[in-house]
RNA sequence: GGCCGCGUAGUUCAACUGGAUAGAAUAUCAGAUUUCGGCUCUGAGGGUUGGGGGUUCGAAUCCUCCCGCGGUCACCA
């Protein structure tokens, strides 16, 4: 039985025999380290309905508790402040509780709510970046959490396969390209074509810069230039279904595939199901039609069709445009609708895209709720900043940006360097070691990223993020391995019994105590997280968590204590600190070594 | 310029969504330890929460006006 549960009904209780009023609610919070109690029951919120001093509503408050509650063995009142004790028995007895809970803190899914998650969502002319990986792990994360939270969830990414920018490398392949293949030229096909890509933007700047040279205005050049022209005819061809032109799409198409594959490999992300932009950008057009009908949008003058926000405090939008083809947004409700008639049992959708798109994602909610669709209320942006390096902005056209791939192994290596520093790895072969150093590295870059806000700025440098001291993955990983090192130790002792009982009547030490507070933290930290789209959160928990068992771990022996008893409890509580940490970051992605 | 977001120790991040004296880590400094200036322990300093005003028992958090940074304002995606 939850004690906060337990407390706020009883408190309300209380103050209806006591005082005659029926209060709303009760505000609970964990009692602050420098006073004495655990758990605080703020008394300034009820001054509204019951008039009266503080100190004396929380006295008597306070005694009623005290005499009716078993789990409570003492209180204090600190002004409008009441500070109760949960009493030893209480924290052994949720404690005792564990053992037969399957999978603590994850909800079971029965709420018949399914969310479809949508992150990743790449172009592919190019290969992925550290803004991609900082999207996918909190896409990813967040979908975990909706999972742990008891939510049906569907992963799924839009691939941005078509349009005048895939044109262009393709482009350039068939003028450049010589035939090469990925096979041939030895690397990954997201690669390769990404090569092209920029290739194909170097033609163009040459041809514009002659082309000036020769009397042009800048501007009349960077239209006119003959390369682009060929892009854009290129586009005009892949329309018409000419069969040429979408043979090499495909063909580009599958090598960009193929490498974007491994990189999600590496990450350790996946998708339920994929969603093609060619397969979706003429979808909308009923909507369109709808929402004329209903009165939603309107049609100008010129054909064009716009929706009116201005009493919204937005602005007007434009949704067709007057020659009758898509935008951007009529392509956004199309899939948005797709979805649902894919996924019936969808209630609602979470959107990993970066806040630059802000503005958007608000145009397209606030549209598809004035359509009166039932999920339209439970759509969220899951906006996220942008990530920057020590060096400065990240921008691909100065070259500046760090390959999602580069960037994995540049981690895995920094990881072996310092875990080589640190030496603890005899008896291991080199594969384990590879294998140990790849979790690591990506533990870091993973907590790294993953540890701050979502909506804030990051700054991201690699160095710091491997550290094994302080609030990074690799401590934590750290702190683990050292707990099923102890782990092992206890069990190599011989003597292995049956910890499954903890004698409800044993003395805690306060150390103890905090840790099973901590424990008893941890369903909570995981709906907080999952309702905010914050993994951050867990983040943060894991990292509390783990300092305060280095603590408890540092003032009290475990395998030298000389009651059984005792001993075998503080292992138990070893046992469940770890298995919380390996369950939180799983949420995370992250992956816990054995040792290290 | 309009709209949106952000601004917290030197630095990187927290602060249970309005609660008590704003916390960690890291860096710095001082001690202890010793093969070393590097590893490990102990401790200290470090803050007008960008600034002003307001709301109330109580504000980093809500409102308002400034300042700074970023984003966005296409019949691009």
């Amino acid at each position: 039985m939850d004690i906060e549960r337990i407390l706020i009904d009883r408190v309300k209780k209380v103050v209806l025999e006591q005082y005659g009023t029926d209060l709303p609610t009760v505000e609970l919070q964990p009692t602050r380290k420098d006073f004495e109690g655990d758990i605080t029951v703020v008394i300034f919120p009820m001054l509204k309905f019951i008039k009266g001093n503080p100190v004396a509503i929380g006295t008597s408050i306070g005694e009623a508790l005290n005499s009716q509650l078993e789990s409570i063995d003492g209180f204090n009142v600190v002004k409008g402040f009441l500070n109760l004790s949960i009493s030893d028995a209480y924290y052994l007895y949720f404690f005792n509780s564990l053992d037969t809970i399957e999978k603590y803190g994850f909800l079971p899914d029965t709420s018949g709510e399914a969310l479809m998650v949508e992150y990743s969502s790449p172009n592919t002319n190019k290969p992925l970046h550290l803004g991609h990986v900082r999207n996918n792990l909190l896409g990813y994360s967040v979908a975990e959490l909706l999972k742990a939270s008891g939510k049906k969830v569907y992963k799924t990414q839009i691939i941005n396969d078509r349009g005048i920018h895939i044109c262009k490398s393709m482009l350039a392949w068939s003028k450049f390209g010589d035939g090469k293949t990925p096979a041939s030229e030895g690397i990954k096909g997201d690669k390769l074509v990404g090569n092209y890509y920029v290739a194909f933007d170097k033609a163009y700047k040459e041809e514009v810069a002659k082309m000036v040279e020769a009397g042009k205005s800048r501007e009349e050049a960077e239209k006119e230039a003959p390369i682009l022209k060929e892009a854009q005819d290129m586009l005009r061809k892949w329309e018409a279904g000419d069969a040429e032109v979408v043979a090499l799409w495909e063909q580009m198409n599958q090598w960009v595939y193929e490498g974007f594959n491994k990189t999600y490999t590496d990450l350790g992300v996946d998708f339920d199901r994929l969603y093609h932009e060619s397969d979706t950008y003429l979808l909308g057009k009923d909507v369109i039609e709808e929402g004329l009908s209903k009165g939603v949008f309107f049609r100008k003058p010129d054909g064009s069709v716009w929706i009116d926000l201005t009493e919204d405090g937005l602005d007007q939008k434009i949704v067709l445009r007057s020659d009758g083809t898509s935008v951007y947004m009529t392509q956004d409700l199309g899939t948005a609708l797709q979805r649902v008639k894919d996924f019936p049992d969808i209630t609602g959708m979470v959107y990993t895209v970066g806040n630059e798109q802000d503005y958007h994602f608000r145009v397209l909610f606030l549209i598809l709720k004035k359509l009166g669709y039932s999920w339209a209320d439970q759509l969220h942006h899951l906006s996220y900043g942008m990530v920057d390096l020590p060096s400065g902005k990240m921008k691909s056209r100065e070259g500046t940006v760090v390959d999602a791939d580069d960037l994995l192994a540049e981690m895995t290596r920094t990881a072996g360097e310092i875990s080589k520093e640190l030496g603890k790895l005899e008896g291991y072969s080199d594969m384990e070691k590879q294998a140990l150093y790849r979790i690591i590295g990506l533990g870091a870059l993973k907590y790294y990223i993953l540890k701050v806000d979502p909506k804030k700025r990051i700054l991201f440098n690699p160095e710091e993020s491997v550290d094994f001291q302080g609030n990074t993955g690799p401590f934590i990983q750290y702190t683990y391995a050292r707990i099923r090192s102890i782990l092992r130790k206890f069990e190599a002792n011989g003597k292995v019994q049956d910890i499954s009982e903890t004698n409800p009547d044993m003395p805690l030490h306060s150390k103890e105590k905090e840790l099973i507070k901590i424990i008893e933290q941890f369903p909570t930290t995981i709906q907080q997280a999952a309702d905010n789209l914050s993994p951050a959160q867990v983040a943060n928990y894991i990292y509390d968590l783990v300092k305060e068992f280095n603590s408890f771990y540092q003032q009290l022996t475990i395998l030298g204590e000389k009651d059984t008893e005792k001993r075998q409890f503080r292992v138990k509580l070893s046992k469940t600190v770890a298995y919380v940490i390996e369950s939180g970051m799983s949420l995370l992605g992250i992956q816990m070594p054995e040792r290290m």
